[in-house]
DNA sequence: GCGTGTAACTGAAGCGCGTAAGCAAGGTAA
DNA sequence: TTACCTTGCTTACGCGCTTCAGTTACACGC
C-alpha cells in the first residue's frame, strides 16, 4: 500500500505560485472587492491546475460557516425510477450554483437526520414532505440554514397530478371513478393529495368525488378493489403510482374485465415498465427538471437570506403519457 | 425569520459542566488511556444530552483528519427499488460503527466524484462497479482511505446470479437456453458478468452456451429476440434484470407465445411488479444484507489499516422467487 | 516635499475540535 | 524526608481554510 499521498492544500499552491495563502484564496473563490492583476491571477490558477489541487471543503466550510452541501432526505419507502431522476436533475441544478448534492436515505436503523446533517455539515436540507416544527429547528440547530420544503409549499404540490388524472378520464367520457390508494402507509399523505386534486376535478366537472380504495401490490387487495368499483359503476380509476396501477391492471384480467372498455386505468410516474404492462398504461409524468428548479431555487434564496420568490407553486409541469390503458 | 440559532460547542459543554473542553472530548469520545472518575463523566453526558450537544463534524473532521464519511457513488443508471434497499442496509450496517452514509448520484452534470469525496470530506469511496486506478488515486489525493471496490472482487461478484438463473431452468428441463442483455450501454459490464455465469452453468451442464440478444424496454427489440430464441430452438430465457424480463414476458405474449410452456423466462431483482406480471415472474434476489455487511467489512478493515480478510467473495446469498414464469 | 489614494498584496486571528504534553494533588515506597 | 507514581484534570497547538485589518509601493495632485 503507497502511503496516504498527502493531499496538496491552500498553502502548496500559495508556495508553487509565490504569494500568500490569503492570495490564493481570493483569487480562487474570486472574491470581489479584491483586485488582483490579471497576470497573478493566472499563475495562481495554473499551479493550483498543475497541482490538482482541491480546496479541502471541511476546512473550508469550518472556517467560512457556510458549507456548498445539500442533504436531501429521502424518506424510507418504496424508490421508483422516477426519484432516482429527480436527484439527479437536483444534484445537476444544485451543481450551476456550486452546491454539491447528498443523499441520504432516512431509514429507522440510521443515524437520525439531524445526527447526519451536523456530520456532513450541511447547510440545507430538503425532505420530500415537510418537516415538523420540532424537526426544522433541531435541523437548524445541527447547522442547517434552510429547510425544505416549507410547510405551506408541500401541500399543494401534489394536488395538480390528482386533477390532471381524473381531467383526462372525464375528457374521454367516464362519469363515475375510482382512486386506487397504495397500502403502504407512508405513502398516506402524499396519496391524499392527490386524491384530493381527482376530487376538485370531479367536482369542478359536476361529479361525484373519486370512490376510493386501498391497493396493495398484490391480487387480492386489487381484485377487492376493482369488484368494488365495478359493483359501484365504476368506469375509470385514477391509481397513486404506476404499480399500483398495474396491480389493478392485473387484477381487473385476473376477473376477466376489458381494460381499457370496462375500466379504465391510468397511473402516475411512467416507470419503465408501464409501456410493457397488458394494456400499455396511460401514465403522467412530471417536469422532474421544473421541479428541481424550483426546489434550488428557493434554496439559493434562503441561503442568500431573501424570502423565496412566491412565483408558480412548484409543478405546473405535468405531462400525460397516452397508451392504451385509457 | 428566527436567528440562527447558535450552534452549542463543546465549550458549551465544558462550560455548563465545569470542566475543560479537553475532558469533554474525552468523554465524548470515550478516550481510553484517560482516567476519568464515573461522576464528571456522567455530569458531562448529561449536560451534553441537556443542552442538544451535537459535535461539529466538519470540525472534528478537520482535527482528527479522519470522518467518519463514506460516500457511495451510484452510477447514473435507471436504477430500481433494489438499490435503494441495498442502499438502506449500506447505511443501517455502517451506522452500527459510526460510520455515515451518504450518496452521491455520479450523473454527467453533476460534479466530479474527486470532487465530492473533497467537499464533504469523505474517508471511503465506495461504487458498485470497481474504479479504474487513475479514479482511484485521484479520489485518494482528494483525502479517501479507502476506495471500493478493489479491482479484483466487483469482477466476481455478478457471476453468481447468472449461474442461478441458468441452473434453475436446467434443473426444469430446458436444454437450449437465451440471455437477454439490455440495450441501455451502462449495464454492458454487469451484463457480461451475468452471461458468463449463465455460461457456465450451462457448460457444466454439457449444453450450449446461452444465445444471447439485446433487449430494450419495448415489443420491436424484445420481439425480434423472441423470435429469434423461437427459431433457434431455445426455451428458457434468462433475463439480466426484471424490467428486461417483462419486456421479454410483453413480446412473448404479443407473438402469441405461450409462457412458460412454449418460452420460461426468469429475471433478477424482485421488482414489486414482478408478482403482477403475466404470468407472475419467476425472479432471483439477492440478500442485500449479506452484501451490505461484506462491504462495511471491507470498509472498516480498510480504515483500520489492515487488509481486508480474504473470506467469502461477495453474494453467496441469493435466492430463487419461484413464480409461474418458469 | 507632503498628504492622500489606490492597487496589490500579506499577517494573523479564529472556525470547533482532537490530542500531546504538562501539572497539581495525593498516595505510596524507601 | 525525598523520589516516584497515579489520578484527574488543564493548557496549548494545529488541522486547512476564510477573512478582516492592515502594510507596502507607487502614482497623483498641489
Amino acid at each position: 500500500m503507497t502511503p496516504p499521498a498527502k493531499r496538496t492544500t491552500s498553502a502548496d499552491v500559495a508556495r508553487a505560485a509565490g504569494v500568500s495563502r490569503a492570495t490564493v484564496s481570493y483569487v480562487l473563490n474570486d472574491r470581489p472587492g479584491q483586485s488582483i492583476p490579471e497576470a497573478t491571477r493566472r499563475r495562481i490558477l495554473d499551479v493550483a491546475q498543475r497541482l490538482e489541487y482541491r480546496p479541502h471543503g471541511t476546512a473550508r466550510s469550518l472556517a467560512s460557516g457556510r458549507s456548498d452541501i445539500v442533504l436531501l432526505a429521502v424518506p424510507d419507502l418504496p424508490i421508483g425510477a422516477s426519484i432516482s431522476r429527480f436527484v439527479e436533475e437536483l444534484a445537476a441544478a444544485l451543481a450551476e450554483h456550486g452546491l454539491t448534492l447528498v443523499t441520504h436515505l432516512a431509514g429507522a436503523r440510521g443515524r437520525p437526520l439531524p445526527d447526519v446533517c451536523a456530520t456532513v455539515g450541511a447547510t440545507a436540507v430538503i425532505g420530500f414532505t415537510p418537516f415538523d416544527p420540532d424537526a426544522v429547528r433541531a435541523l437548524q440547530r445541527a447547522g442547517a440554514q434552510v429547510v425544505l420544503p416549507p410547510a405551506a409549499d408541500g401541500d399543494a404540490a401534489m394536488v395538480p397530478i390528482g386533477r390532471i388524472q381524473a381531467a383526462h378520464l372525464i375528457d374521454r367520457g367516464h362519469q363515475r371513478l375510482g382512486y386506487a390508494v397504495p397500502a403502504h402507509p407512508d405513502f398516506e399523505q402524499m396519496a391524499a393529495e392527490r386524491l384530493r386534486g381527482a376530487t376538485d376535478a370531479c367536482i369542478a366537472a359536476g361529479l361525484a368525488p373519486p370512490l376510493s380504495a386501498s391497493v396493495g401490490l398484490d391480487l387480492q387487495t386489487a381484485g377487492r378493489a376493482v369488484t368494488d368499483w365495478i359493483a359501484a359503476g365504476v368506469t375509470g380509476v385514477c391509481a397513486f403510482n404506476d404499480e399500483t396501477a398495474m396491480a389493478v391492471l392485473a387484477a381487473a384480467v385476473h376477473h376477466g374485465i376489458r381494460v381499457p372498455a370496462e375500466l379504465a386505468v391510468i397511473g402516475v410516474d411512467d416507470i419503465p415498465v408501464a409501456p410493457l404492462a397488458a394494456p400499455p398504461l396511460t401514465s403522467v409524468r412530471f417536469d422532474l427538471h421544473a421541479v428541481a428548479r424550483r426546489r434550488v431555487d428557493l434554496i439559493v434564496a434562503g441561503l442568500a437570506g431573501q424570502e423565496p420568490s412566491p412565483e408558480s407553486p412548484a409543478m405546473a409541469a405535468v405531462q400525460l403519457i397516452q397508451r392504451s390503458s385509457t
